[in-house]
DNA sequence: GCCAACGTTGGC
DNA sequence: GCCAACGTTGGC
């Protein structure tokens, strides 16, 4: 039984260590066949190993103007060790690893066929956000195992992975859209109910930011010292948290979660 | 082992 | 460019 994957790659040239790291369904569609190097992510490549010649896999782009689904693909090599960690002058070079005992795998992957239609992620959050399961007249070809099936993808859920599961009825939704596209006319950027649940967390922001100023502002008035108005638990939200889970040594841990580790790529990928 | 500081991913 | 979410690091 053959399974399905989603890869992540940027589209888009980006400079790590003096080389560009971009790798686009072009680029793609180019070479065929690519070793998918760069993976330093416990999770991704646990994912890797488990993927069989054959299994199928969809071909994301990321961190661009606009990220979505661009190709499909086929695994056409199974996990065998990622030489580049072993690199120096690689953007992906892992100091902690050596030939005795590889710690960083990857596997090929086989250009099949472009997206006929490009399936953004717009689209696909927009489908996840649908609170009931009717598809709206644009999509109903999906119908409603189709609606829940994006619903759960990893993709939506989690985002941050860049190599993903992907459910048997997720990829055949997804086939389905890249084959009939028709969601020209939804507007991809409000919420599919009234109440659009992206314009609430947008407000949000916004009044965190008022507030924030407001208290610079006081610190301002008070003669708070800067370092102090750091502290601010207003300050820097996205700068002070509790951790979520204690730090345990993923390599004792297959199949757990875990970090991308250092020199990383967050596609893990790395252009010829 | 906790937690503040800092780094990365990646959408918007 | 901004910043939320999630990750790691290092002092204590």
């Amino acid at each position: 039984m053959s399974k399905f994957w989603l890869l992540k790659a940027e589209p888009d040239s980006r400079i790590v260590k003096g080389k560009d790291v971009k790798f686009s369904v072009d680029d793609f569609e180019k070479i065929q066949t690519t070793a998918w190097e760069g993976v330093r992510n416990y999770e991704a490549r646990n994912l890797m190993k488990e993927m069989k010649a054959e299994d199928m896999a969809v071909f994301y782009h990321s961190n661009c103007k606009v990220p979505g689904i661009a190709a499909l693909a086929k695994v056409s090599k199974e996990a065998y060790p990622d030489y580049t960690a072993w690199d120096p002058k690689h953007p992906y070079f892992d100091a902690k690893t050596d030939k005795e005992n590889p710690k960083w795998y990857m596997v090929d992957l086989t250009f099949v066929e472009r997206a006929k239609n490009f399936i953004p992620l717009a689209l696909l959050r927009y489908i996840a956000d649908i609170s009931s399961t009717t598809p709206p007249p644009e999509l109903e070809y999906i119908g409603e195992d189709g609606i829940n099936a994006i619903k759960g993808m990893d993709l939506v859920t989690r985002g941050r992975l860049s190599v993903q599961r992907v459910s048997e009825e997720a990829w055949n939704t997804i086939q389905l859209l890249a084959e009939r596209g028709g969601w020209d006319d939804l507007n991809l950027k409000a919420s599919p109910q009234k109440k659009s649940n992206k314009a609430t967390v947008e407000n949000k922001r916004k009044a965190k930011i008022t507030q924030r100023k407001a208290v610079d502002e006081q610190d301002v008035a008070e003669g708070v010292a800067p370092d102090v108005a750091e502290q601010s638990p207003l300050r820097a939200p996205g700068r002070k948290r509790k951790r979520e889970a204690t730090n345990i040594d993923p390599e004792a841990v297959e199949g757990a979660q875990d970090s991308e580790a250092r020199p990383l790529r967050r596609s893990g990928r790395f252009r010829k």
